[in-house]
DNA sequence: GGAATAAGTCAACATGGCTGACATAAAGAC
DNA sequence: GTCTTTATGTCAGCCATGTTGACTTATTCC
């Protein structure tokens, strides 16, 4: 105990340094998410149907409730677009063989055909960006991303995320 | 020209990583932003104006249209926002002494308080994200979401990052 | 058989985007 | 010195997407 001092946190961890990693966060995720809004757009859609029809398409058979507990929004704010897609055969819902109460959901041929024409653009720019950055650059971006996420949800995140 | 064969893409640019990558961005984005909403709530904001008071606190003097660019907004709806926190007295107006035409905008006291009230979260959030990672992966994390950026504008948020 | 759960639905409301039309003041062009 | 352009503000209405609250239905669990 003879240094009572606070060090000065490393320089990776001074405010500006925090400052610029949030402002980055923002400009990336605002020029990410715009990527689709053309083709969205088209088909009368917005960003909503968007997240629906991209974790349908990564969790086949799903429950209702477990797409609310992804996309933190109440069920009357699902029912509005997951109804549209529905009805308008982008997406299927099956009952449970285990639950019948539970709704299972999946992508229809016309959904998952809509998901790929989505997520291509996407996946363009991670691509590029990844490329450009190299393997190791990527790897801190993988923990420091899991790292920003609530510590109670990366265990179900992790396990979400790693699932082929 | 011998082998014509493409070769298959290095591991960290498959799709599954690709994917992967894609919903890290949209889980550590929807748990960052959510920490400021009930210091919100209790001013009856949302994050429309969270977002105004950041930038402004960023870029003190900064015009309404090099808002509205950062934004990606129309006028009218940053007229909302904007009106309420000069209004509310979080925000001052002031004639540019160049360009008359200008109102440049600055953070009241009151406004720069309440702007480190609701980053204070987020700083904690993405400094022990940050301090878990270390500097390599904060490294990374910042070249990653850099290339994130839509290249035309890639400088000029550079430039508004880094300028102290 | 009764309580709890998964899901759906209706109504009303809030936030924060949008377009279109128009007003005002100042700057810049000639 | 007028004319055009630019920076900003404002009104009106619409749309997308979130909220709360109340209630229903079907099914499972005890």
């Amino acid at each position: 105990m003879a240094d009572i001092k606070t060090a000065p946190p490393p320089s990776f961890l001074r405010e500006a340094e925090l400052r610029q990693a949030i402002e980055l966060l923002f400009y990336a995720y605002r020029d990410f998410t715009s990527d689709p809004d053309a083709i969205l757009a088209s088909y009368h859609f917005g960003r909503a149907h968007h997240r629906v029809i991209h974790f349908v398409g990564r969790n086949p058979g799903m429950t209702v409730s477990e797409l609310l507990a992804i996309l933190r929004i109440t069920k009357q704010s699902l029912a509005r677009v997951l109804g549209q897609l529905v009805r308008r055969g982008f997406i299927e819902q099956r009952h449970g063989q285990r639950d019948r109460r539970q709704r299972l959901l999946y992508l229809t041929a016309k959904g998952t055909e809509l998901e790929r024409a989505l997520s291509q653009p996407q996946r363009g720019r991670v691509a590029r960006a990844f490329r450009d950055a190299g393997p190791e650059a990527v790897a801190g971006y993988r923990k420091v991303l899991l790292g920003l996420i609530e510590p109670s949800e990366r265990e179900k995140v992790l396990r979400s995320i790693l699932r082929e």
